[in-house]
DNA sequence: GAGCTAACCTATTCAATCG
DNA sequence: CGATTGAATAGGTTAGCTC
């Protein structure tokens, strides 16, 4: 998925901010509630403290630095490099802990997007539906309405009728031309959507109804 | 165009918390 | 105590920059 479509193009600083992704072992963020799990080198590659003999606990953020985090994120889904350093230094966090928390917080985002999106569409599967249900019933009343027609004519003067059945249907219910629009909508027609940008709610599914033809 | 870098992604791990 | 939550990691992708 391409999570880069519609949204700002990605300009890196000049300058590098290696160190976004590099503890400070020397604790530089005094007050630091949350132990950082520090990505101590080794000869071979970088390997979790945690993972390491100094077990280091996770610990979850406060109630506070969630709280301004969220209005941080409800401002601005993505997070620019000032807006991190902002938020490290108002909640004594490491910067690579703002990010984390940044990306952890779109995929919830993302996932109860797809959650709405998903309900959204099985509703109005679920309204076309019963309308197909609905319309399928109304052609059974009228082929039966229409051969009881034929069946009068027939006797009455023996065996021809000018009424099709199409011509037939088409007077005897006026109100049925846009329903059954519906219905052949409901096999045609297909619906589109995109998440066009983290920002914005995402918006009922664009339908590309076909056009059908009078 | 290749290589580097930074930011982002998904998938996964695992400690903390919940019921 | 098993299930769930969420902080953190691993590894892959993308895009801008430099040479």
């Amino acid at each position: 998925m391409d999570w880069h479509h519609g949204t700002k193009p990605f300009v890196p600083r000049p300058e590098t901010l290696s160190f976004f992704y590099n503890y400070d072992n020397n604790n530089s963020y005094p007050g630091v509630e949350v132990k950082q799990a520090a990505l101590m080198e080794t000869g071979e590659r970088s390997v979790p403290a945690m993972d390491r003999g100094n077990k280091e606990k996770k610990k979850r953020l406060t109630n506070n630095q969630i709280e301004l985090l969220e209005r941080s994120f409800q401002e601005e889904i993505k997070l620019d490099p000032e807006r991190k350093m902002k938020l490290s230094r108002e909640l004594g966090l490491q910067p690579r802990q703002i990010a984390v928390w940044f990306q952890n917080r779109r995929t919830r985002w993302k996932a109860k997007q797809l959650e709405h999106l998903y309900d959204m569409l099985k509703h109005q599967y679920d309204v076309v539906s019963n309308e197909k249900q609905k319309l399928q019933e109304e052609v059974i009343k009228l082929k039966a309405m229409l051969s009881k027609q034929q069946g009068y004519w027939t006797q009455k003067f023996g065996g021809y009728t000018e009424i099709s059945g199409e011509e037939t249907v088409e007077s005897t219910s006026e109100g049925l031309r846009g329903k059954s629009n519906i219905e052949h909508v409901a096999d045609q027609g297909y619906c589109s959507f995109a998440v066009e940008d983290y920002n914005t709610t995402v918006s009922l599914p664009h339908c590309h109804w076909p056009v059908v033809p009078y």
